[in-house]
This record gives structure tokens, sequence and C-alpha cells, in this order.
DNA sequence: CTCAGCGAGTGGCCGATTCC
DNA sequence: GGAATCGGCCACTCGCTGAG
């Protein structure tokens, strides 16, 4: 049963919050096991001896990179919490698997395109006829993490619903997307700098052929953007505002927040 | 002309089921 | 009992269209 069952769509940011603050891993510390492990990931070789690769030479698919980095952050939480926590191993587990408390086990999706989307499979939003041959259950508390390259760009927590998503129209069409609201009011992002870091070009309003000429003026990053303050013309300074914003949402501090018992986090619901 | 958003196609892997 | 097929899992990529 979905914690939103009854709610309308005002009440779900008070629902997150409770949610989060009901679950047993601090916002704070998921993005601190995130970050450790996504460096970690960008260690690995391939091979040995003198043909040994390393990842960032070969740019893996993002399913490849999605995949190493879920084993690593399961490995991490397993090494800090043994007794509480461990990796998903059979089929019906999730990703992250809560030993006492099943309904506080975590699926972790990942997405490496250019924005802050995450993607599902259309087989997601279908429930009911084949339910008792779904493995997993869809809803849930989940990790997204968005990346480009080998930046990581935003990392999310908070719940999804399985019906939260929607399937493309066509049977064809395989990908399965979330509705802002779900963005907006289910998912908390975990902020800090680190979202400094994300290309220009994920960056809603700039296209890639703004993106390319600012990146011709050593522009590439979010923090690049914002800092500079050499001669600007009138796309840049737009592009400059949209930076500003960005930060807001994504990159003020939130941990001192979550160290103090009370308030609970906040979402960026409303801004 | 630039950009965002939507729609649809692609394709490999895996386990379970059905067919022969 | 082994092969073939199916449903689920996983998400990216491209083309079109309309707004600014």
């Amino acid at each position: 049963m979905s914690p939103y069952a009854t709610a309308s769509i005002d009440q779900w940011p008070d629902i997150t919050n409770q949610l989060i603050s009901d679950h047993p891993l601090h916002p704070a510390e998921i993005l601190d096991i995130a970050q450790v492990c996504w460096e970690s990931v960008w260690e690995t070789q391939i091979g040995s001896g003198s043909t040994i690769i390393n990842l960032i030479e070969i740019s893996p698919p993002a399913t490849v990179i999605g995949y190493f980095f879920e084993k690593l952050f399961a490995k991490e939480l397993a090494r800090r919490y043994p007794a509480e926590w461990r990796g998903g191993v059979t089929g019906n587990d999730k990703d992250l698997v809560c030993i006492a408390d099943n309904q506080k086990s975590i699926e972790i999706k990942a997405s490496g395109q250019l924005g802050l989307k995450i993607y599902g499979n259309r087989s997601y939003g279908q429930e009911a006829e084949n339910a008792h041959l779904v493995k997993k259950d869809k809803s849930g508390y989940y990790i997204t993490v968005n990346f480009y390259a080998n930046v990581l760009t935003l990392v999310r927590f908070g719940w999804i619903d399985a019906s939260d998503w929607q399937a493309q129209k066509a049977a064809t069409g395989q990908m399965a997307g979330l509705n802002p609201n779900v963005y907006e009011y289910k998912l908390l992002p975990l902020k800090g700098r680190y979202a400094l870091n994300a290309p220009i070009g994920l960056l809603s309003g700039i296209g890639p052929k703004l993106s390319g000429e600012l990146q011709a003026i050593g522009i590439r990053r979010v923090i690049d953007l914002i800092q500079y303050d050499g001669e600007a013309n009138k796309s840049l300074l737009k592009a400059q505002k949209i930076a500003l914003t960005y930060e807001d949402l994504f990159a003020k501090e939130f941990t001192e927040a979550f160290d103090e018992p009370q308030p609970p986090p906040t979402l960026v619901a409303d801004q």
C-alpha cells in the first residue's frame, strides 16, 4: 500500500519528509557513501599487466557504470552496518536490503544522460495481471543517481510508486518516465557543492549550440559559469542566471539541518 | 535558429515456461 | 531432456514538432 495512496499532491512533500525521517539511513550518509563509491568506480581497472585499461578510457555504457556503482554502494553500506544491511542477491531482493525491515530496502537507479531525469522500463508501470510474476515490488524507497561521463551530478533519495512510472504510448517504446511532480515532491535532492561539477549542457536552457560557445571560452562546468567574470553577452548572462537557480536547488548545503533531530529535511518543492 | 519535450525504435541478457 | 520462445530487465538514441 502506497503511503501516498489517498493523499492529494499538496500533501506529498509532508509524506516524503516523514518517509525520509522514518528511514534508518540518514540522507547525509547516503550522499557520503555515494560520493565515496563514485570515486571508487573510476579507480576500476580491467585486465592486467601491460594491457591494463582504466575504466575512463573506454567510456562504458551507463548501465555498466550504474551496475558497478550499485554493487559498490551495497558493499560499502554492508561494511558500515553489517548487521543491518546487505546487497541484493536474488531477483526478489531490492538493490540494498534492510535486514530488519524489508520495507526500508532501497532500489538504486542511475542514468547517465545529460539531464536530471531517470528512466525505467515500461514494465514498471504495468501492475495487476501478472502481479504474482513480478519479482521486485517497484514501489518503495529509491536512491537515484544522475551522472555524465565520470561526473556525479545529482543524488536523490525518496519514494517512488510503481504507478509513478509512465510508459510511452506505443507498446514498442520501452522507456518509462516519471511525472514532474514525482521529481519535485517525492524525491529529495541531496544537495552539495558536487552538483556544481555538472557539465553546463545539463542546464535547462542551454543546448548544444550555447554549450559549445561557452566551452570555447573555457566554461565547462556549472561552477565555471557561476564564477566567470569576463565579458558577457546576453546569452551568457542568461546562462549564468540559470546556473544560479541550479545552485540554489541542488548545491546549497543541507547537512546541518539533518544533524538536528528537528526539523525534518525540507523539499525544494515550492521554489 | 535554438532548444526542450515527446514519441518510438533498438538490442542484449536472463530465467522460466513451453515445445518437440 | 534439451531447444525454442517469452516475458522481464536494463536504458539509450534519434527524429520530429512546436515554442521562444
